[in-house]
DNA sequence: TAGATTGTTAATCGATTAACAATC
DNA sequence: TAGATTGTTAATCGATTAACAATC
């Protein structure tokens, strides 16, 4: 179906892509050629090309891309028509955004529970899921099998938690904490997000922008 | 002071650097080799000593590196011992979460105001801040003059108030937004988080992880 | 058919890894 | 001094760009 291995750089274009092609279905766009994608997104023909072959033929000699066809491709590609069990285990202020800011469904997953330790915030409602205390995590997991979680606990709590995930079957997670996951699990999907380095990294562009470089 | 062009890929590495010699230090470490210090993050030798060589000469021959020497180093680096002044657009959920969550002091920034549109939030208090109307920004400005921005406003209003803080001096901004600021500001820093693209990579890995490649 | 644009191979560029002389 | 480990150059690997034949 497609090439045996996709590069990590491929990969994450894919959401960009097709965030650009829904704007440009939107917009009434039928076809659209790389050369034109390309200078719309700010990368070149070739890039465009090579990306999309890895996974199969979708353009037309001569036409190009039809934009709403290519847009579903990529859409199966990312896996955004599977729906997949996801829960949040952390409802802090960071845990709450990512329950309330995402739309889950339209990148493949849906939340369906949100797990905390902390007394005080147990049974509050966060859109319309109500925080579940952490103790009742197994059985739940044995009842509606999550396939993926987010992790926005505090670091040192993550290792427990992901064991016990992995146990009962989780195979990806959403990470925001620092806890290395890959250590033990290279077969288990993991998406890194540290907001702390990256604001980091902010500071070194900003300090060194012209003057020492 | 440093080579002329440090590359995407060693900026993104330096934040964890600096994390790992933090917790080496806090755990006792005084020296580490390069060889010690890749074992654990995971890294090759060879490309730490790159990484650290693109900006000077931190270790020693036949000792290696004084963990908290290079730690402060690669602070200085970052730029984290100067605190510039940041101002957050949004007082949504998501930026909520980021003005309460994040340790600001210690990735170089300070949050001096939270502006928003919406009238039903001006005047919450968030951590030590209360949420401004977005009307005041440009006095507000004008009087403080922030360095920095974080966007967590909606997409479309991105463009406007990108421009009117740009116009007040504002040299970086971390975007939240998909609005592209680098299409007509090549000066400006820019460190984008695109949390719904790093959710649909999650999906991806998980639809594709084994099965089909 | 002629023009356009893909799919794909080849060339280039950049980043990572390996090797080793310098030196603490 | 001998052993260890850096700083740095050379080799390799991978990703991006260019070129072009295939074809709509």
């Amino acid at each position: 179906m497609s090439k045996n291995t996709i590069s990590n750089s491929v990969i994450r274009r894919l959401p960009r892509y097709y965030r650009f092609l829904g704007e440009l279905e939107v917009n009434g766009y039928v076809r659209i050629s790389s050369r034109e994608l390309a200078e719309k997104m700010g990368l070149t023909a070739s890039q465009i090309r090579q990306d999309f072959n890895c996974f199969g033929e979708f353009g037309q000699q001569g036409y190009g891309y039809n934009v709403s066809g290519l847009k579903s491709e990529i859409g199966r590609i990312l896996g955004l028509n599977k729906i997949s069990p996801m829960i949040l285990l952390g409802a802090g202020n960071l845990g709450r955004a990512i329950a309330s800011h995402i739309d889950f469904k339209s990148k493949g997953f849906e939340l369906v529970g949100i797990f905390d330790t902390n007394p005080t915030v147990i049974g509050d409602k966060i859109g319309n899921l109500e925080v579940s205390d952490v103790a009742g995590l197994d059985s739940f997991c044995d009842e509606i099998k999550p396939q993926c979680a987010i992790l926005c606990i505090p670091s040192e709590a993550a290792s427990k938690e992901v064991e016990r995930l992995i146990a009962k079957g989780v195979k990806a997670f959403w990470n925001f904490t620092h806890y290395d996951l890959r250590i033990n699990h290279s077969d288990i999907a993991v998406e890194n997000v540290h907001l702390g380095d990256s604001l980091a990294t902010l500071s070194y562009r900003l300090n060194s922008d012209g003057s020492n470089c």
